[in-house]
DNA sequence: TCCTCGTGCGCAAACGTTTTACCAAGCTGG
DNA sequence: CCAGCTTGGTAAAACGTTTGCGCACGAGGA
């Protein structure tokens, strides 16, 4: 018997002196098989001693289910979109399952890529890390009709479920800072005009403005992209605004980075003449001068409820957008705020 | 006929009225297969109209080649990192192949994801972000004993190839910056010790003092960890020193941020009173108070150049550590740095 | 008329699993 | 003494590809 020189379970089996189908039932923990408590550990044995591990395609082509679940993200040098992966990450590894990464940009101008990820076999389901974009939502649309998949940290789009953070009210937890130390002049600084993450912290300027009988004015609010320069830009119009703000909610830590170069360009003091907050945290805002006061948002478990929905075939649960609140969103009083001069 | 209900290659064959076999042949663009312009057109119909896509899996299986590689980081809310990822993303897709993202400290304990990412039928090749942690050498020292492995952004270790950034030079640029300013008195303020990072660029530093005949002095040298608070406890302890340095060369930018911020609370003006640069840009620190000297390294192009490597089963060509060095190490001169008080 | 050769395609095995179906041997009860 | 049940397994098909080999058919040459 010139043992075959096969691999995998063949070998294992050959080694155990049983057949293969035994080996796979006895090794998955399948307990309606019988065999010898004997035979087991003899077969365990040989597992052990071959160092078998189990094909992973071989695994998903019979199971008809890859093991592996996509997350498409747009800039992964943008820490919020760093922190959504790290849940995610986490989460699949807790569930045994791997990550495959993508990046949304190439991804709408390649449509190999675009069937490389989506094919079958690939993954089980996908996140996808809306940005509001158009391209966006049409390309989470085209990936919903073929797999289980979950926009994150957007509202459903396109009949596509959704995950999102609670944006309204840690707009309103900022905004409530603000007025509580003793602001009547607050100015919102946001986005990208259209994404619904911008109308939602809006929403909650609005709520939280109007609960105290403050006004909005038009010259007070901004709203150009979701980087750094038009934080610059934003504030910078903001500043020639009369009357001037005594404080400016920042819809985004990343925008409030900008703004805060503008503002010390502009000779204006943060926060003696100016108080700044802004929704989202990041490690180096805490070492800004000043530090940045912000709300801090379950970014990390929005990644990893995103999982947890679509490992679980869950995600109709999303379908309307699910709002994840469960720690709630916290108000980090760090040095931009102060009270009104 | 019936015709079943079967999926992938064996509808489009049914559809066209061919066998399995030459489907696969005439989609995969074989040369050698002889088929009639008639055929050959009628079988790329039934696979458009169908909306053919190869099952993932079954050609991982059949070839022997999974159609991804395995990243493994370290921390992805570090800027450095998500530039490699990036980097390394763009390259893969580029090549028509999947990233599978995974987190060092989540497989250092946990035995089985380390095996569900390495097993057969996963990855074809590995990078592994190195950091210099002795679990770190030891994992990828066995992931190396299984696949195609490269560590990335360290030099070569426990006998797997390298691919790492000229980091020497990179300090020399910083430092020689400092010295045309006029500094004599210049600190190093470095991450943790050990770390061949840090070693390497300790050595530019110290070189290129030489290189000007300017004194190293033991309490100039300050080496803890590569994050911010270790930056902000490094410049504290420089800021104490006897005498007081004028210029800090910092070996990383995440430490520079906590080190800026020290020398802030201190009320050290920097660039007044000292100048500071840092090895690594950030976007942030560009919008910093004072904004960020740099040296900005080819981070994009280590992972690109990694996933090339692999690819094309290169990676013993970095087998005693391959510096990249193409879009030369570049100094940003921004406001951080200026002429010795 | 027979042989050969090129053309155009099909058969079947294999990749490593999982799972359904089945079977031989031993035991038990009547 | 045998029907039927339990025990301890095995055989084979299937998942969707790729690929080596073979085969039928018609044309052309001897």
């Amino acid at each position: 018997m010139t043992a075959g020189r096969r691999t995998g379970l063949h070998a294992v089996a050959e080694r155990a002196g049983v057949s293969v189908s035994l080996v796979s039932r006895i090794l998955s923990g399948d307990d309606a098989v019988r065999a010898r408590p004997e035979t087991r550990e003899r077969v365990r044995a040989a597992a052990r001693e071959l160092g078998y591990q189990p094909h992973g395609a071989a695994r998903a082509l019979r199971l008809a289910r890859a093991g592996a679940l996509g997350l498409v993200v747009h800039d992964m040098s943008n820490p919020i979109h760093a922190e959504i992966i790290r849940g995610a990450q986490a989460a699949a590894t807790d569930r045994g399952q791997v990550l495959l990464l993508s990046d949304a940009t190439q991804l709408a101008g390649n449509d190999d890529a675009f069937a490389q990820l989506l094919g079958p076999g690939r993954i089980d389901g996908l996140m996808w890390q809306g940005s509001g974009e158009e391209y966006d939502d049409e390309l989470a649309a085209r990936a919903a009709g073929r797999l289980p998949t979950l926009l994150v940290n957007s509202r459903s789009r396109a009949g596509v479920p959704a995950l999102r953070l609670d944006d309204e009210r840690a707009a309103r937890l900022a905004v409530r800072h603000l007025v509580e130390l003793g602001h009547r002049d607050v100015a919102y600084l946001g986005g990208r005009p259209g994404a619904d993450l911008t109308e939602r912290r809006r929403a909650g300027y609005a709520a939280e403005l109007a609960a105290h009988d403050l006004a909005e004015r038009p010259q007070w609010t901004v709203e150009l992209e979701w980087d750094a320069p038009a934080g610059y830009a934003g504030m910078t119009r903001l500043l020639a605004a009369e009357p001037r703000p005594t404080a400016v909610f920042v819809a985004n830590v990343v925008v409030a980075v900008g703004a805060l170069a503008a503002a010390r360009e502009a000779g204006v003091r943060v926060p003696a003449d100016l108080s700044v907050v802004a929704v989202h945290d990041a490690w180096f805002v805490a070492h800004g001068a000043p530090p940045l006061t912000t709300v801090r948002l379950p970014l990390h478990r929005l990644g990893d409820m995103a999982v947890s929905m679509l490992l679980d075939g869950d995600q109709a649960r999303a379908a309307d957008g699910l709002v994840i609140d469960d720690p709630a969103p916290e108000l980090l009083v760090r040095g931009s705020t102060a009270a009104r001069p």
